[in-house]
DNA sequence: GTCTATAATCCGATAGAC
DNA sequence: GTCTATCGGATTATAGAC
């Protein structure tokens, strides 16, 4: 392990050592097998199977098809058919775990939004006061958060409006939720003039893509060999360059 | 008209005047019913009715349904039933100016591919050796295009993986011709001195989902207000503070 | 709990009248 | 050229056997 060492004087202080994405998913639990696991607990009144692990095993069947599917050709066009003979489930035990396409739809959805609020809003104490590594921590956290639940992330970014209000509605507002955690720290540095910052909305509204693109894209940048510690370098060292005059 | 002060001596270039989104509109006709008569002339011999403005004009009201219900739910779930209600025009008449749905998609996808082209790869002359207006150049263009035909880009970045192989291809080609364009200058400009780049292709992948954002969330920023000059002044010092040390 | 079989609906595409 | 009517097939969802 690295020794942080804060240089605050410095025009451009030292980088802290940075979490590689193994020991990020050391940390956060975000198998597909434990993200099924709560999606079984929130939705155990509408699940039929009430066999724990009988009812996990096959939402992850579920899950793993419907995202495999959805992702190539879009959600809608994802028959249940295709996601019965696929999964090796049949039509009618695919009832058994949800009443309607688009329940099966918000409960990815949900589980997508659940792990954003609890990865990004927990940034260690230490950074409280240190708005310059507390943006690094961000982006760096959210560029491994993707990268683990990739599929996840493309479906809801590209399924999200394809539905209900309630499934817009949630995205919207997670959406929006980063972004006020990119302003603050913005803020932040604006108030101890580590940044230099014009608009703080605006500058956080145009950070917020750069973190989409890694997953959105992400074919296009494994077709180029860039890993995710060396995105995250990459945009963390774009952003700060254009933060600091 | 504003004269354009050069200055490669200082370390910063006098900004080149921009142009406004109006007289952008007023160099490239970009409404729908002349990008519709270029549809016409492309498909002149699957398209059953000869009469041009009668083509024309359904093609426009076939266009814009299209746009705005895919862009609501997602091509795939718009119903041609739904289109031909919509657009007033009858399930037979919608027939006589495609063959199937996935003609339909393909014929606005190429569209905007060719208004792409047509658009980014003439940058004035003037700007062959200055690297930093050409950069700027070419964000302006790209968001004042992509803000005049917003509903065609957003069809196209979200519905261009739902079908068939040639789609994709389109797409995709359409995407890396874009950022060849932003490496090239940034590649001049790091062999000019203008600009500090460490690897040109990845600092060129992650300036192009700037682009991007202005159409895909362009609510979000119709919510706030930004408008599209706004839009590329924020991108435009956002990354040359990140290119220039 | 899961399966097979089927109901009820909706879809893309076509034929033929006008 | 456009419309109405309709075909064959696919879809979501359910019922009932095991």
């Amino acid at each position: 392990m690295h020794v942080t060492h804060t240089n605050q004087s410095s025009r451009r202080p030292t980088v802290a050592p940075m979490r590689t994405l193994k020991a990020f998913q050391e940390e956060f639990d975000l198998s597909t097998k434990f993200l099924c696991a709560r999606m079984f607990d929130r939705h155990r009144e509408t699940i039929r199977t009430q066999k724990r692990h009988v009812a996990v095993g096959n939402l992850v069947r579920i899950t793993k098809t419907t995202l495999a599917l959805s992702n190539r050709t879009g959600f809608h066009s994802m028959s249940l058919r295709d996601l019965a003979s696929e999964s090796g489930l049949s039509m009618g035990a695919l009832y058994n775990y949800f009443d309607s396409k688009d329940t099966l739809l918000l409960m990815i959805l949900g589980e997508v939004a659940a792990a954003v609020k609890e990865t990004l809003s927990s940034p260690p104490q230490a950074l409280e006061h240190d708005p310059l590594n507390r943006l690094r921590w961000l982006l760096e956290t959210h560029v491994y958060l993707t990268e683990t639940m990739q599929p996840w992330f493309v479906f809801a970014y590209m399924e999200a409006k394809a539905f209900s209000r309630e499934g817009r509605e949630l995205a919207v507002r997670s959406e929006l939720a980063t972004e006020a955690l990119i302003a603050f720290a913005l803020a932040d540095g604006e108030a101890q003039s580590v940044f230099v910052v014009d608009d703080i909305d605006l500058t956080a509204a145009i950070i917020k893509p750069l973190l989409q693109d890694w997953y959105v894209k992400r074919s296009k940048y494994r077709r180029r060999g860039v890993s995710a510690e060396q995105y995250v370098r990459a945009i963390t060292s774009f952003v700060e360059a254009a933060l600091t005059r």
